[in-house]
DNA sequence: GAGTGTGGTAAGTACTTACTTACCTTGGGG
DNA sequence: CCCCAAGGTAAGTAAGTACTTACCACACTC
């Protein structure tokens, strides 16, 4: 098994004389990291600099500018980004099957926050901040996603399985529940003071609330007691 | 009709020679609103001088540090927070009117986000940054806020009126849809390409799917065709 | 093994930042 | 009227900041 010269070293001596290309990468990780953490305007290049491990003026020669670093982690986000819905979605999708399709979608929007909150920070950093990373991300892969969703409920209330929402509207709100939980935990409530639940349980949840209501409604083989549900 | 003479030259030539604690009070606006548009680390205390029209050594003979400045407006915030749920609120929720009470409390978040979208981006800004008024407002505004939802929601359940939902994740589930909305138009869609749509059919849509749900089932009065709602 | 191109850096530069100092200005009470 | 405390500022300072310059080191070719 023959090892690429440049990929060994980094492997071991962390980083010593890389290649252009693989140097670019490792300043554009460590440029997200703390972008992510800090914001553009909180981050210094000369922390950029010492989280690589490098000089300053490396970076300064891969990236004229740090606005250019920032077009960078933009280009890779977008291409790392491939949120084509899983294949199990498309499944579901296919054979109606509504509580797998909105419980599996919960769990992987839960996931992806789960897995990598840095890029929701920077989502947001880059939203508050004015920067084209989020307007972007946002148009291409959040609208992707969000449209096939409107297709499907649209879809399943044509075929009278589904009551006559506004297929948009209900769009929002499922993504709503399941992204705003997230974003709360990661940002305000981490310690989950005011709703602790795995993600397992949160996406089931949602899925059934978004699919059934709170309200409760006579089913055939039940008959509890009940009280108003005015207007 | 006796009016302070420096309120009334404030009022008329823009600032010369307040009171201390106008200066304060303005200075801290102005910080508020750069903070909010550019966040703590991105904005310089020579810009928030310029805002108010002022020095900059004026704003350190009011306040020591920078931080003091951020200190003063987490004060500010906190008092002028007033999230007592409103009147028309709590009648909707004695008189168990659902409907109304979720209605009326999605357009109560709805308004907020839209009245000081500042705000929101001041909480934003501050959580991602790491500062205290975010997790301050949280930890008492809106936990206060949400427990009084949980305790609704709890009731409505054993009334029998709500299916046997775990109030909690029904509370954040309902919040999510309102607040995730909220924010996207305010960060990610303003031109609301995604989804277009006012307030009060915001309010009525996202309430009426939270107590109905969304998957079509038999009424008394109805019998249209429908398909699967597997497993 | 000298030459050369590419990866890498130490030590700047010009400018901005949060914060100071030393000094005016004004209004109201004696 | 005059005085002085409190409001206000021009002109700093030291420590960053993004970005440069001039130079070194090593691998590879001829």
């Amino acid at each position: 098994m023959v090892i690429n010269t440049t990929a060994a070293k980094a492997a071991t001596v962390e980083s010593r004389r890389l290649s252009a290309e693989d140097r670019r990468r490792q300043i554009v990780q460590a440029a997200i990291e703390l972008f992510a953490r800090k914001g553009f305007e909180g981050t210094t290049t000369k922390e950029i600099a010492l989280a690589a491990g490098i000089s300053e003026a490396l970076i300064f020669r891969h990236f004229p500018t740090k606005q250019d670093l920032y077009s960078a982690i933009i280009d890779f986000k977008m291409k790392e980004c491939h949120h084509v819905l899983r294949e199990e979605l498309r499944e579901a999708m296919t054979h109606c099957d509504d509580r797998a399709f909105f419980t599996r979608l919960a769990e992987e929007i839960l996931r992806m926050y789960r897995e990598d909150p840095g890029f929701i920070r920077l989502m947001l950093f880059s939203a508050l901040e004015g920067h084209e990373l989020s307007r972007m991300v946002y148009e291409t892969h959040v609208a992707e996603m969000f449209e096939e969703l409107v297709a499907y409920i649209a879809r399943r209330v044509r075929e009278r399985a589904f009551r006559a929402v506004e297929p948009r509207v209900a769009a929002r709100a499922f993504v709503g529940m399941i992204a705003h939980h997230a974003l709360v935990r990661e940002l305000f409530d981490p310690a989950e003071r005011l709703l602790k639940l795995d993600d397992r349980a949160a996406a089931r949840a949602f899925a059934t609330l978004f699919l059934d209501g709170v309200a409760w409604r006579p089913r055939r083989n039940r008959s509890s007691p009940r009280r108003s549900r005015a207007r």
